[in-house]
DNA sequence: CGGTATCCGCTTCGATACTG
DNA sequence: CAGTATCGAAGCGGATACCG
């Protein structure tokens, strides 16, 4: 079993060190929503761009390109005209997912009160 | 049961909604490992710049700020002289932390494995 | 001790145009 | 269709100084 306090200990969260470098890539503001999105399955280029709203192509890519070269999505080219792209998480992006997924459904449940803590919001949940 | 893609059908992520606004303050760089520091406890405003390496007291002071206005992070500040502030997690802070915990510490175990897929990596930090 | 205020560099990001 | 290249704007974040 292992704890956030025992990995601490080890070091794990130091100033540049890899945890550090994982989190940046997965917990990112466009990251977080692409796997999201591949978490229901296979997609092309073209979809993540109209289903993760508000992302840019430049974004997009370079999201997707880090996320490959971390081994948590695979792509695969289809070589035919016109190009044809497709993007699945791996094995590695599936567990990661498990993980995430419960995370972001209970923001997603909360969010509204959350944001409206401050604010004079409808009576807590929970 | 709630599901990623019941929430999505719903607008849950639509592009300035509540959801992504939580998302930011919660898995933004440094939020990420402040909760986790709180995760172990009360801890103090200078603990608190000590344990999260790296953090500017900017950085640490804005973090704290947004997390209490959407009632995640508790502040308690003892009138006393010198002052003397501590910093907790609210029950709604705790039920977040159950969920997030396990992703981190997922990420933590693996993250030499995924920064080196790509790049075979300089060997870790510690 | 526990912050806030100000300045400012530097990365990040988005929009647009272009390519295989 | 699936990207890359370039550029300008925005804001993130650090350093410093100062206040309650």
């Amino acid at each position: 079993m292992v704890s956030y306090a025992e990995l601490r200990e080890t070091g794990a969260f130091a100033p540049a060190c890899s945890t550090r470098v994982v989190l940046d890539h997965v917990m990112s503001r466009w990251g977080v929503l692409v796997l999201c999105t591949l978490s229901d399955g296979t997609h092309r280029w073209g979809e993540l761009r109209r289903e993760v709203e508000g992302i840019s192509e430049k974004m997009l890519a370079s999201t997707l390109r880090q996320l490959v070269a971390d081994g948590i999505v695979h792509r695969e080219s289809l070589p035919t005209v016109p190009p044809h792209v497709e993007y699945c998480l791996t094995e590695r992006g599936r567990d990661l997912m498990d993980r995430m997924l419960p995370l972001i459904e209970w923001i997603a449940v909360r969010a509204d009160d959350i944001v409206g803590v401050g604010s004079r919001a409808t009576p807590n949940a929970r």
